[in-house]
DNA sequence: AAAATATTTAATCATTTGATTAAATCAGAT
DNA sequence: ATCTGATTTAATCAAATGATTAAATATTTT
């Protein structure tokens, strides 16, 4: 009755290598098997298909993705203030654990939006109303310039996450390694929160 | 001898919606021939092989995501204040009319890096040492705060390009149709020359 | 230990897919 | 009009690939 969970487990690691590193059109089920050490017909006894085990991936990768941060920007008891460097460093931080993730998912969506967006909703911790109405309360206080709740989002989600997704282009470009390109992410922490807050808040949502 | 140049043209403009929309390896050949409405022996006539075919496409592509900005951005004779709100402009408008060429890229990125970066630097079109030189000429002047040349050319890049990577996940989280997300963006090129050159410029900078 | 159940494998299927071939059709030159 | 070469097509090939099957092996239960 006991199933082996290992045999499970070496194949989603395998999975998850190799649909990240390829995409799924591109992954092949045998590269996954040989991946995990083990034969083709057991990657189909344990997932039915390509396609089953690929959404298992993928819900792992949106969870990881975005459960990371979403629940503390959902928290109503954290200020928006608060809000901004928790949001850059943690993110900051999972990217640099996960590099790959931002372009699986990205790329993924263009297949396939309304799995993905699904998925994302079933979750529930994506709950955007606390920190859109914390943002237009600060704005009615006079604490924050105007602008959409989507636009300032949208500046934190940019600065952090598309150095990942342009990674290999700015490391031949720039001629860095791996430990040069993660200085260079570390450095932008500090700068994206100077960047974002000190344009966003007024002098008084400074003060 | 005259060949008809509209049935090459015919299969390239398929080929491009066809690869644009699923990558490389989700889009079959055979696909292609029937946007473009003719026999997939066709395609091979022209074009020797799928590869063959996808390249010419990438190579466009990367003229088109590149080339529109890039020269004015190696300019010594534009000023670095005047390059930000041309950059911020010039690209903003261009993935408004093709929104789809960073995911294709920087997703295509993933499985060949070196043809992509290979073909931007033999179009030449790509040379950073000239912005470089400025942002770290108008650091000595005590013009521009302390920071990486890369990092300020990849606030640009982030803010201004990630939106169109991230617009299928946008357009459904905030239930907003092609209208809309176009006018976001264009709110978005007053709002990122702000920031940025708010942040970099110091008072000097700016006087 | 024997039976029952779960795991693993080699071999094979059926479909998809990139590519080719040989023949047919069309356009322009003579 | 006919010849010549370019264009287009239907039919087919060969390889790749997701999936299945039936048998063998290992594990658990009785």
């Amino acid at each position: 009755m006991a199933k082996d969970l290992n045999t499970e487990q070496k194949i989603k690691e395998a999975a998850r290598k190799v649909f990240l590193k390829k995409g799924f059109a591109a992954a092949r089920t045998r590269d996954i098997a040989e991946e995990a050490g083990i034969n083709l017909a057991l990657l189909n006894y344990y997932f039915r298909s390509k396609e089953k085990l690929f959404r298992q991936i993928m819900e792992e990768s949106l969870h990881i993705f975005f459960s990371s941060v979403l629940p503390t920007m959902s928290d109503p008891n954290v200020s928006l203030r608060d809000k901004v460097p928790f949001f850059v460093n943690s993110y900051t931080d999972v990217l640099i654990s996960n590099p790959e993730l931002p372009v699986f998912i990205l790329s993924e969506l263009r297949n396939d939006p309304d799995h993905i967006v699904q998925t994302l909703q079933m979750n529930k911790r994506l709950n955007l109303s606390v920190l859109f109405g914390q943002i237009m309360e600060a704005q009615q206080k006079g604490e924050m310039i105007a602008l959409q709740p989507w636009n300032f989002l949208l500046n934190l989600l940019s600065l952090t996450v598309f150095p990942f997704i342009a990674r290999p282009l700015i490391q031949r470009l720039s001629d860095t390694n791996d430990e040069q390109f993660k200085q260079l992410v570390e450095e932008r922490k500090a700068m994206i929160k100077a960047m974002v807050m000190g344009y966003v808040f007024t002098e008084k949502g400074k003060g």
